[in-house]
DNA sequence: ATTTTCGAGATTTTT
DNA sequence: TCTCGAAAAT
């Protein structure tokens, strides 16, 4: 065990300041690999440990569970007695707690519910195809842009709550509504919606949390988007002891409503700069700050480190084909392993989109790899998981989404016809589809329908006298969905069924003294959990995207799939113009600086993104040379050919990666192989066109790239 | 009338 | 890998 003494000694006269840092509004900029999360350890430390202020008097925010896990771990690892605050926490997880206190304090329905985003548009998609709207354009069941409306009218939704009139301009926006009453459903966004609506229209309440925290902290805040900074605004009003850390350069949430610009233009009390960077060899820092100092939209700013060189460089190996990519990386993996004494789990696999993680799965299999995808399909997002759950649900709850969800699961005969009837005749009864089964005489017709309405009656009774792992055994086991995936031999949904009875278990253990930790509460607590928490930490080899990589460091990084249009995302690019680029070379910047020794960079011809053959590197690639010098050694299992293809693509690293910029500016002198010479009179570097006026051939728009500079 | 099967197409990132 | 839709099978 560490203590608060030897872990001050360590700190550098930077971190001691931001830890010693206690009154008024102080913002720290730290880089990446600056020990932030050490140095706010060590302040929530120095603020119980030397000023005496009890753990439950601070907040400290984090934007991740996993960051929360990891302060949770390390303070209790510096406290006498191992204990923690409840307030070290993620921004949901203080509004799951502030909900819990308030919600019935002031009368709300009690049995709100979370909804995850795939349950909130099946309610959605209920509302539009009751009016008759059915999607047909683009991609069919995509419902998304009537979830955005949805969740817009968010503020509305809080207010219906406390009995107003619903607003009646938009009828179809308040049949939803009606409809999350009816659920009393709240999504990730209304859970802080809901909390911001508590607090700032019930001053009594918001004097009590502002007189609870004498001082707030805040990490990650340049991805905190503005009703989180409006939060821990509020909740730092009473004390006004404000801490808040962050680095711009690393903001790769705005897509996502992020509002980085909030941190940069903050006027705090204290400013302090967290420069050091203890994780990386100087060769790394160099090019990660190489690759980041092409952003316009930045503060200027070079990150130092005292680690003393490897003398291992950056290699970046360029395939020919996403196989021979993956080949490559299972390889050198193989070897880092064999030859150089690296753990498996010293290894990490960064990817911009989940997608490319299909053919490295296959390459790592071949090579006898082992490796594990970090957070690829999260557990409880499973569909086993959420139709066992959804059983819980309907028994507790009677609630009609998950009716919907698991009716026809295993097959009981209940198609779109039955499904139908069902909620005509609930929508005239005004009962929940459950009911409806019955009093339609659809059980009595359909034996299997008639058991499934048995079924849940049965597990009614069943409810209160045993527990929640007990109702849910037997209910996977009566409902048929373990035969089911039996059956199939579906052998790793039976096993997370098992892993899922197992955690409920664990919960009603942790849970045993909690008055109200009966089936409902474990239903509201379940929707926020995510697979971190059940995941147990082998000796594999890190798959993950690099929005997952945030925050976490492994000695030896490889950046696969580095294509123009994959990073940067041609979609975001597309999207968002410069800010978006911007924010991809942040991403860039971001994944480079999780390095510590080894850094590789790879890339294949022949991504396939959106017809069009991403076959180029990607142009941070060039950055990085551009900014460092060759730092690239080309090695490994290549066959001459592909040392052919490799050596032109470095070879050609000063001429600009098509299409990154145009080739020819308007006005200059070009030469055709057919139309000969030409005079360029518009360039479109998106597409890598450009519009000639030739001599003789009047005006022709061609791809940039069979023209040549005109010579006499 | 419903379920199963099969092939095609799509796929950013997350609390 | 997953979803969706159409065709085939029950």
């Amino acid at each position: 065990m560490e203590t608060f003494k030897t872990l001050l000694k360590t700190l550098t006269p930077d971190q001691l300041g931001a830890v010693q840092a206690t009154e008024g509004h102080v913002r720290v900029v730290a880089g990446a690999g600056s020990g932030k999360t050490r140095t706010l350890v060590a302040r929530y430390a120095h603020l119980t440990a030397a000023l005496g202020v009890p753990q439950s008097d601070i907040l400290c925010l984090t934007f991740t569970n996993k960051a929360a896990q990891e302060m949770r771990t390390r303070i209790a690892d510096l406290t006498p007695g191992g204990s923690v605050g409840d307030f070290v926490t993620t921004i949901h997880g203080f509004c799951v707690k502030f909900l819990r206190e308030e919600i019935y304090r002031l009368g709300y329905p009690q049995n709100y519910l979370i909804f995850d985003g795939e349950d909130m548009k099946t309610v959605v998609k209920e509302v539009l195809e009751e009016n008759g709207i059915v999607r047909r354009s683009g991609i069919v069941g995509n419902y998304l842009d009537e979830l955005a409306v949805f969740k817009a009218a968010t503020p509305y939704i809080v207010r219906y709550v406390t009995p107003t009139q619903l607003p009646g301009e938009v009828p179809l926006l308040a049949q939803m509504i009606l409809r999350q009453r009816r659920y009393f459903a709240l999504d990730f966004d209304d859970l802080l919606f809901f909390t911001l609506h508590i607090l700032n229209n019930f001053p009594a309440v918001r004097e009590h949390w502002q007189q609870q925290f004498q001082y707030v902290m805040v990490d990650e805040v340049q991805d905190c988007d503005k009703p989180e900074w409006v939060l821990f605004t509020i909740l730092s009003g009473g004390y006004g002891n404000l801490f808040i850390v962050g680095d711009a350069d690393q903001a790769i949430y705005e897509w996502k409503g992020a509002h980085p610009e909030l941190f940069v233009g903050y006027a705090p009390d204290t400013d302090i700069y967290l420069k050091e960077n203890f994780r990386s060899r100087p060769n790394i820092v160099a090019l990660a700050d190489a690759i980041i100092c092409n952003n316009k939209n930045r503060l200027p700013r070079t990150s130092v480190t005292k680690r003393p060189a490897a003398g291992f460089r950056t290699t970046w190996h360029h395939c020919r084909n996403e196989r021979l990519e993956a080949a490559t990386l299972a390889a050198t993996l193989r070897a880092l392993h064999d030859r150089d004494g690296f753990r498996w789990s010293d290894a990490a696999v960064l990817y911009r989109a989940t997608y490319l993680s299909r053919a490295i799965e296959q390459a790592l299999m071949a090579e006898k790899v082992p490796y594990v995808i970090w957070g690829g399909v999260r557990f409880f997002e499973r569909k086993e998981i959420k139709d066992a759950l959804a059983y819980l649900r309907l028994v507790a709850l009677d609630d009609d989404v998950a009716f919907k969800r698991i009716a026809n699961v295993p097959s009981r005969k209940i198609g779109k016809k039955t499904m139908a009837l069902l909620q005509g005749y609930a929508s005239a009864r005004g009962c929940s589809l459950l009911a409806a089964l019955g009093g339609s005489g659809v059980a009595a017709r359909n034996p299997a329908a008639g058991r499934l309405a048995a079924l849940v009656a049965e597990a009614r009774t069943l409810m209160d006298a045993s527990s929640i792992a007990a109702l849910l055994e037997w209910l996977l086991d009566r409902s048929g969905l373990l035969e089911q995936y039996r059956v199939d031999t579906e052998e790793e949904r039976l096993e997370n069924l098992q892993e899922l009875v197992k955690s409920v278990r664990l919960y009603e253990e942790d849970n045993r003294n909690e008055e109200d930790a009966g089936l409902r509460t474990y239903l509201q607590d379940v929707a926020l959990y995510t697979n971190a928490d059940y995941r147990k930490d082998d000796d594999k080899v890190k798959l993950m995207t690099v929005h997952q990589a945030k925050g976490l460091e492994f000695p030896a990084v490889w950046i696969y799939g580095l294509n123009e249009g994959v990073l940067p995302s041609h979609r975001t690019i597309r999207e968002r113009g410069e800010a978006g680029l911007e924010e991809e070379r942040r991403l860039m910047y971001v994944a480079c600086t999780r390095a510590m020794d080894r850094l590789y960079f790879s890339d294949s011809e022949g991504f396939n993104v959106q017809n069009s053959l991403a076959k180029y590197p990607s142009r941070f690639i060039r950055e990085a040379a551009d900014g460092c010098g060759p730092l690239y050694d080309v090695e490994g299992p290549f066959s001459p050919e592909l040392w052919k293809g490799t050596g032109r693509l470095i070879a050609g690293l000063d001429a600009p990666a098509p299409p990154a910029a145009p080739l020819f500016a308007p006005g200059a002198q070009v030469s055709h192989p057919v139309f000969g010479a030409g005079t360029v009179l518009e360039s479109d570097p998106d597409a890598g066109t450009v519009r000639v006026q030739f001599d003789g051939f009047g005006i022709r728009r061609l791809a940039g790239s069979v023209l040549e500079d005109f010579q006499e």
